[in-house]
DNA sequence: CCAAAAGTGTTTGCTCTACACCCATGG
DNA sequence: CCATGGGTGTAGAGCAAACACTTTTGG
């Protein structure tokens, strides 16, 4: 059987809330005219959700991100036919500091770009950022993904207003508590955030009630 | 950035209905003691894709399959720790030969196993296996993968019994035909086919229906 | 005419949706 | 006491689930 040379990197498309917008995790691409997704080789002795996790570590500081994989890109280099890039992406949703704005970065150069207008991304890179896109408005119909977006607590309003952003559309206060409430997938801290109005009640995930989720659609 | 040596293979984890069986596709493991979910090395200038498609033709005969990518698997080789063996595994759905029944292979001693009592696979497939299988019944649910299971015109109660073999589950019959046409994924042909009892209308794919279908669950 | 499988509607309960007002706090 | 955002219930519509008999063919 013959093999062949291959290159390996991993890919991540880091999701954020920054000032009421969705936006992804760009660095400078190879080709300084363009941005890409943040990208790593992988060490020796380090698996791929490693090397994934070390990366946005690096950009960004955060350590315990919410990480899948997406899919793995295996195409041919147009110039050298007999070397193969292996990309394997990953899909990383990282907590806003609280209050939905907060810090920047400038860590190699990378900074966060509202994911709605995007332009000058590195070959491929816009499909797989529209790809993981998709699955994001999809993993947050059927699933319960959204507060990984947010700090490790937050207010109803908050966590709907996540939802609101990433789904672009606006959802009715009352249905939306219930059914969060209903699915169980938090519960509320005994803490409540002040601020301008009536104060607001912190929730924070439940790690243990995951499973449960999936058995129906959160927005059907 | 150091790299190092890696394999590279594509796994496919091929699904078909054999005498109202779900069962999976295996080769004989490395292990000679152990069956192996059928993988093949990818030459140069072949996608992972077309590698996973050709092994599967090799091994059934079938060209035209359905075929998804499913996880990519890069643990590190426990003897040489220098080596890393990267598995990108592929989900395929297999026609049955009408009627249910069919045909049988001897292609490099590959064979059909039933997927609920399996045992002795080659270590990490039998998670791998799992998690292809949970996928095809989550899929089942809201998408409309069940006819690629069928051969090219099918009756409703074949696509019943299909769903209902995977899903593990009896469904109603009025409430099943109800939902499959008016997901509007299937269309009925001229032709009937007839056998003990009344003759069943036969139905076919409609293959430009596809995106529809994902708006809302089939199976709540 | 009997056996075997195909085909067909309606009622009931439940879930989703739409909708408007009171509450608690800070200034 | 007023402005600001937080919090709460209900009625109606639409959807899903349960359910049994008639139809068509072959033997």
């Amino acid at each position: 059987m013959p093999t062949h040379l291959s290159n390996l990197e991993v890919l991540a498309v880091a999701f954020s809330l920054r000032e009421e917008r969705l936006c992804v995790l760009l660095a400078p691409g190879s080709n300084p005219a363009c941005w890409a997704l943040p990208g790593s080789a992988v060490h020796v002795e380090q698996s791929f959700e490693e090397a994934a996790r070390q990366k946005i570590l690096l950009l960004t500081g955060l350590r315990e991100t919410y990480l899948e994989q997406l899919y793995t890109y295996g195409d041919l280099d147009q110039a050298q036919k007999q070397e193969r890039l292996i990309s394997v992406v990953y899909f990383a949703l990282l907590p806003a500091p609280a209050g939905l704005h907060g810090y920047t970065q400038d860590v190699e150069r990378s900074t966060w770009f509202p994911v709605d207008k995007l332009e000058g991304l590195e070959k491929n890179h816009s499909d797989i950022l529209a790809y993981a896109l998709r699955r994001l408005r999809y993993k947050l119909e059927y699933s319960a993904v959204g507060f990984q977006l947010l700090p490790e607590t937050f207010s109803l309003s908050e966590l709907q207003q996540t939802y609101e952003i990433i789904l672009a559309e606006r959802l009715d206060k009352r249905n939306f508590r219930r059914r969060i409430l209903e699915a169980g997938i938090i519960e509320p801290t005994s803490s409540l955030r002040g601020g301008e109005g009536r104060p607001a009640r912190l929730y924070r995930y439940r790690p243990d009630a995951v499973a449960e989720v999936k058995t129906r659609r959160l927005f059907p």
